[in-house]
DNA sequence: GTGAAAACATGACAAATATCATATTTAAAT
DNA sequence: ATTTAAATATGATATTTGTCATGTTTTCAC
């Protein structure tokens, strides 16, 4: 099993500040996961026993609407937490978690965390400021749902995509999402997506290879309105 | 000067978990405003050097938008907080506060709450626990803005100051907002909003005395969509 | 009290978006 | 390789929501 103290994960995320006894008791603990694309990691109501450090892969935390639509809220990658809110709060999972490619996670106890929580303040102050981050994307996001056009908000995704995820060698998005996917960032219908999509690509805003994006004029893209 | 040590309001915030000692150093260096109707407490990208303590009074915390139009993300009532998300990311207001009545607050500098943060466990994790709160209402929002119509939003919008504001005597809604300050609350044109007032109105599901709104019918209501 | 300004209200119309129908393409299973 | 299902795409149309115009009521300063 590999050790957290050498893992180098632990740097993107609030495990940074724990200490080399604090991370060797917790390499002792965890359980390494493998999860598949399409997975559910963990449902909405359920009862979390801890949280999941992001080793490879991404995953998408989305919620189900009343009118039976999921709203994904955020993507989740590679080097992030999942999980540290509801397990904060002492609540069931508000959110659903969904692995978008295939993935492996540590599943790290709710009682090891909790004790770091109650033991380590740069710990808990690390948490602290990750989830402020957190608060004012989602700030950021309910402007933009309220406020901005389908064909804006699209542009949004693409762009937040690109700048957060990265690209492939060949320019297109690192990250392979299905046009569902996308309708249910943008918060849109399926169909309107794509027709948007379509229009993006006739304007030669992007360029699609398969179901595969490239951003073709980043500039003109973060102009839209 | 009021004495924070012996301020009931601090009960229903974060600063209930200081100790007598930190509540007396703090009592020693805080300010109270007095803040008018329609006042701005701090606008986006402002400097905050401290947090707000709600003695009394309700404000509006929005976003402009860049189409012009300010976004309404959250109602901040009397024993909150205003500004920690800020000082705790160490970045200017993402954010605008205005009152929206009468307001009296206390201002906590910011370098006695960085302190704080720092020695006092608990307060931090307290601190954690009511962003973590604040971060799943947040998602939700998210969601009710991407997925439901403007009409279910604003039922939500009623039974949520509803729930959480409560009643005056007569049954209106203890939170008088204009028909505007609605329409930023729910994500749509200040028309569209007195549209589906009267609407609502007509359905006898509300009443109104002036801009009073009174909840007539909260089951029928709650079931809208 | 009176006049002016702001807030509220409603109709008419335009624009944005959702829905339904139906191809077409792609991926997956056998 | 062939079949089948799923994902993508696009048109036609309905619905929702925004915008503009205009009238009414309320509020507030003087």
């Amino acid at each position: 099993m590999s050790k957290c103290e050498q893992c180098i994960i632990r740097q993107f995320n609030s495990l940074k500040s724990l200490t080399k006894d604090e991370l060797i008791r917790i390499s002792g603990c965890k359980t390494t996961k493998i999860i598949k694309k399409g997975e559910v990691i963990f449902d909405e109501g359920d009862k979390l026993n801890g949280v999941f450090c992001i080793k490879d892969g991404i995953c998408k935390l989305s919620k189900l609407s009343e009118n039976g639509k999921d709203q994904i809220v955020k993507l989740v990658v590679k080097g992030e937490l999942l999980g540290q809110r509801s397990l904060i709060s002492d609540e069931r999972a508000n959110l659903q978690a969904t692995a978008l490619n295939d993935m492996e996670v540590c599943f790290i106890p709710r009682e090891e965390i909790v004790n770091d929580l109650q033991k380590n303040p740069s710990f808990t102050f690390d948490v602290l400021q990750q989830m402020a981050q957190d608060l004012k994307e989602a700030d950021d996001v309910i402007v933009n749902m309220a406020q901005k056009s389908v064909r804006q908000r699209m542009a949004e995704v693409l762009i937040n995509i690109h700048k957060s995820f990265g690209t492939n060698p060949d320019g297109t998005l690192s990250v392979l999402l299905s046009r569902e996917d996308f309708a249910s960032l943008v918060g849109t219908a399926t169909e309107s997506a794509i027709r948007v999509l379509s229009q993006f690509k006739k304007e030669g805003l992007i360029s699609t290879v398969g179901k595969q994006i490239k951003i073709e004029d980043l500039e003109e893209l973060s102009r839209i309105e």
